[in-house]
DNA sequence: TTCAGTGCAAAGATTTTGCAAATCA
DNA sequence: TGATTTGCAAAATCTTTGCACTGAA
């Protein structure tokens, strides 16, 4: 989804369209690897120079629940922020560059939760999964290609 | 495993037992459901009553390191801790009372990962699967077991 | 014009660290 | 005895909130 389209359907769920919004938009559309809030902000702050910490945590959170930026866990126990396409579900997370790419996940999960919903009585309702491991790019070359490293 | 067991490969690997890491080790063994260092410590000071969260801490990190203990991620973006069975891998939370029971990971996820990897061209080393819902108990009474909320 | 949005500063929450005193082996 | 362990206080993170000012519509 192109940054326009977000920044559209954030107008049409009433929210205001604001350079800073319009910044942080910009930085998760043209990242393709998971951030955390303060990389958010510096990138941000290329485009829109006095973007603030809090306002990146509020317009992430937006995002976030229209659906447009999904949240990984990250070892430090801070979050990292990255796109998130439509239709798919589970991050698929570079060690070496922090790259996310996201696989379709109900249909895989669903024989294992049928499994585990027969073995053991629970009835599951959600899920978290999040696969880690070396992009194609980080295997052959082991070069990083991020920024910044692993938190 | 039982406390004691635990308790001597506490000692096996060279820590001293100490009424403290007792009072840890007693609460995690005896807690079915997932519980902050905080929770861990109100449990623990009914045990030994100086305990202090700062021994909670390194102690659960400890039991963490000798697989003793896990570790969930808790939406508020803290981690609930419980005990760890051998050889199982994945938590499935229940969200009425908390409790905690483990299923073998391997086994089931493998062939997802074959499958992503395949597609992907990622190699994959490291996922973090944790499924929540009701257990049996919750789905039947929609009674609340634990002594504290979900956090 | 008006109300949502912003940014600063401060507070909150969680977790770690420094260090002197206590204590297990 | 001697190295670990503990607990307090303080610091370090990460995130949210209060509030007066700003600016998009």
């Amino acid at each position: 989804m192109r940054d326009t389209e977000m920044a559209r359907a954030l107008q049409a769920h009433g929210y205001k369209l604001t350079p800073q919004r319009l910044a942080v938009l910009r930085v998760i559309q043209d990242g393709f690897e998971h951030l955390t809030p303060e990389e958010v902000r510096e990138r941000g702050c290329r485009i829109y120079p006095k973007l603030g910490l809090t306002t990146v945590y509020r317009t992430l959170q937006v995002l976030r629940e229209l659906g447009f930026v999904r949240r990984v866990h990250l070892e430090g126990g801070c979050h990292g922020y990255v796109a998130a396409s439509c239709g798919h579900r589970h991050a698929l997370i570079c060690q070496g560059c922090n790259r996310v790419v996201e696989f379709p996940g109900e249909e895989n999960l669903e024989p294992l939760i049928e499994w585990i919903e027969a073995r053991t009585g629970y009835r599951i309702e959600n899920h978290l999964l999040q696969l880690s491991g070396l992009c194609p790019g980080c295997r052959a070359g082991g070069r990083v290609t991020s920024l910044s490293a692993e938190r």
